[in-house]
DNA sequence: CCAAAAGTGTTATCGCTACACCCATGA
DNA sequence: TCATGGGTGTAGCGATAACACTTTTGG
């Protein structure tokens, strides 16, 4: 490599886009928004933007996700960077793509409506612009492996949940479906659960127990590599 | 998002660095350059470059590569993407890692002179400029992850091997031992490796037999997520 | 009392781990 | 013949998967 130094190098256009996952009980979730300028102005798109000179890239995925939601602190973590010289028509933009977790049921619908944003269904995805659906499938499929290790599907969830909504979960991430009692055994073995004396009676009579994801707990069986599914 | 057009976003330099794996025999190494270029030249330092506008980045990284090695058709895959605002004390750089596996002993050692590059052991790596220690941190772990699914430890390894090589390449790679018998039935059971005729002579009288990883086979077995170790 | 979801145990199978001896050969 | 690395089988254990009935309670 010969002594040459910075300035004789392309700069590029760096954006970053956002799959956003969400879990309202059935299906899993994507939030898309219509785009707002061209090219392809009016159609779906991940919810993205331009990476600034003075931040870094993470910062901006946070910048960018808290435009559209309103929230803070969301799980969140760098997915893939597309870099095809053709993937955006409207000039050389490498994208990074980051995919973020959160709990549906928080999300305020005023801030979603002001960025024509909406909720799909993974498995009905409209016609996206780019590489956008290309983004969302390697977003799910990360989303699988990280699931099986980490205990990251309690970011889907309210903070207190049932057993068989965390069950219904897992059975939307991976698209089917699990024998109630080898799933609750298993999961209750972890020893990662707190149990609450309340229970949710909406959907049965009986009534079922509520449980939160006790932190603390995981903290100190992390470093032996937990596995969670 | 207001209907802006691209215009007036920010540029940004992109580089590729290549986290470069081989596999001795005896450690699990990786590939260094010396650093031709200031800051910090003379340093050691991941084999790197710009981007350029007319290329993808994969292409890149590609390219980055063939310069390097003089090798063609190596395994590779793109790691992460690092931007942190001050990673690079020369200028405002957006480097995305790629790390690749290399057969050690097809690499021409003239060309690697060339550019000053020096195989160091993965647990006796010298002082590294940015981030770069912490780009071949990570690409140990995810080499460690995809090892166990995937069958690209092979990429390591001559085109024939024998099974000690193979069980001290996967030995290598997790920092730790197998049980000869254990790992022997396991691998074998996979059934993607054919056993030659041939034996290798050199580290025993009574000679090992060389084995070749069987690609068709493996793809026939691939859609099911075949699992490795 | 009945419908509807919650909660709970046992068994068979499979895969993993631990472990030790004989084989073939060149020197 | 002997030293060196190559090659092989078995038994125990723990995890997983398959499977169905009882409990609770509001209407």
């Amino acid at each position: 490599m010969a002594r040459i130094d910075y300035k004789h190098h392309d700069k590029i256009l760096l954006a970053v886009d956002c799959i956003i996952f969400g879990f309202d009980g059935s299906g899993l979730k994507a939030l898309l928004v219509k785009r707002g300028l061209e090219p392809e102005m009016g159609k779906w798109s991940l919810m993205g933007g331009f990476a600034n000179k003075e931040e870094g890239i993470d910062q901006a995925a946070a910048r960018i996700l808290v435009q559209l939601t309103g929230m803070d602190k969301i799980y969140m973590e760098q997915l893939h960077c597309f870099g095809d010289v053709d993937r955006d028509p409207g000039g050389r933009v490498v994208s990074i793509a980051y995919f973020a977790l959160i709990k549906i049921e928080e999300s305020n619908g005023e801030t979603l409506d002001l960025h024509n944003a909406k909720w799909f269904d993974l498995k009905k995805l409209p016609t996206m612009i780019f590489d956008h659906k290309q983004m969302v499938r390697l977003a799910k499929e990360r989303l699988q492996q990280k699931v099986a290790n980490h205990p990251i599907g309690f970011e889907l969830l309210p903070n207190k949940f049932t057993l068989q909504q965390l069950q219904g979960l897992y059975e939307a991430v991976y698209e089917t479906s699990f024998d109630k009692r080898n799933f609750t055994r298993k999961i209750l073995s972890l020893g990662i659960l707190q149990r609450l004396d309340e229970k949710e009676k909406e959907s049965s009579k009986k009534g079922a127990f509520y449980y939160v994801f006790d932190k603390k707990k995981y903290k100190q069986l992390e470093s032996e590599g937990i596995k969670m599914i």
